[in-house]
DNA sequence: TATTTAGTTTAAAATCATTCTAAACTACTT
DNA sequence: AAGTAGTTTAGAATGATTTTAAACTAAATA
């Protein structure tokens, strides 16, 4: 699928600076980045835009599921190209990120879910140390 | 114990101001609390604290094992006093935390860790949402 | 096709949580 | 009692993100 049927298909105008950033990460593999990543990546692929927009693009493209926000990073935003459910592999010392599936895990004796709501998503971190 | 035997136990100078946060946090059942909310509490108290010691002492206590910070809040630095392993349940709405215990879990099927590292902390989080 | 309009981009300023600075203070040691 | 190493403080600095308002552009309308 073309990235400009894409973006129509969600409701977003397809602009220039739209396409640029969807041609950058929908046309490979899944990946894990900031909004200042992306800028840099932006800028070597011979483009320009400004980080505002940078910003106000990938909250768009969020709200619109066609990228996810991952949870973990106190300092700096970090999105996710790869929408389905999973869970993550979080290497401490880098704040490098990996996936892992959720299909073939079992989870037993899930605590009861408090009073008035429901469970609306569960994610599993973990962390990791270099082994030695 | 007395906070400030609590304090010398892990190496802490006893200051007024660690006292008086001690006394806030560890005389009471756990909670989940940012810098901002302490320095409130403090003035409650009948103290005053300036932000940056309430940040530098949290920032201690974390060091030297007394609170954990919760991991999930991209805006603001969570704080809990509960230092066991436990879990947590995340009304999105609100912000709110909601321990839970991990004992009685079972978790089957984890994936296998990246080659060159080890498994470090698992924790999971339970998105929560009103059933209307 | 020309015009309108509603949404988008931009640079720059603003915001907000957190950290830093360096001077004054204090707990502990000698 | 004096020294010193660690602590507290106000205020400045930082850095990620958001806001502002003016210029621009995609899509709708005439």
């Amino acid at each position: 699928m073309k990235n400009i049927e894409k973006l129509r298909r969600v409701g977003l105008r397809p602009t220039k600076q739209r396409l640029i950033i969807a041609n950058l990460l929908f046309n490979g593999p899944n990946r894990h980045f900031s909004a200042e990543d992306l800028q840099v990546e932006i800028a070597s692929s011979g483009n320009y835009m400004s980080i505002g927009t940078v910003y106000n693009c990938l909250k768009k493209f969020k709200k619109c599921g066609l990228i996810k926000q991952v949870e973990y990073s106190k300092e700096t935003a970090v999105f996710d190209t790869n929408t389905n459910h999973h869970h993550h592999f979080l290497n401490e010392e880098t704040g490098q990120l990996i996936d892992f599936e959720s299909d073939k895990l079992v989870l037993q004796n899930l605590p009861q879910i408090p009073k008035g709501f429901v469970n609306n998503g569960l994610e599993i971190i973990i962390k990791l140390k270099k082994n030695n």
